[in-house]
DNA sequence: TCTGTGACCGCAC
DNA sequence: CGTGCGGCCACAG
């Protein structure tokens, strides 16, 4: 595997239960400052029931990232429900409540 | 090599 | 509040 691809989803496991983070966050905390595409092309990667919370990564607006299929955005959102984070009709978050601050 | 594409970001309107 | 634009860079073909 890619060290880059390492760094991001042990970046990514620190996201405690309840917040969730930004793209770019995570990048700069993975030691990739501005590459924020390189998370979300880490995350796409993702094989299904992996321990990475991918669900916890949100864009830098609180808003859950829209994919060729909705089917995996609405996952998204019953996940952060299930995991404590409120998440409105319209995929937003407050990221003032909700917002990891490392 | 070169090109098109994308689970992004920040700023200007 | 929303849309658009340039910048960013890894990956696939």
């Amino acid at each position: 595997m890619h060290p880059n691809y390492r760094a991001i989803y042990m970046t990514v496991q620190r996201i405690p239960p309840g917040k969730v983070a930004s793209y770019g966050q995570i990048a700069r905390l993975a030691g990739l400052p501005g590459r924020a595409r390189q998370v979300g092309y880490a995350l796409h990667a993702l094989p299904p029931g992996s321990p990475v919370p991918w669900f916890r990564v949100v864009n830098a607006r609180g808003q859950i990232s829209q994919r060729e299929t909705t089917g995996a955005a609405n996952r998204q959102r019953d996940a952060l429900e299930a995991d404590g984070v409120d998440v409105d009709d319209r995929g937003r978050i407050d990221l003032k409540q909700f917002g990891w601050r490392a």
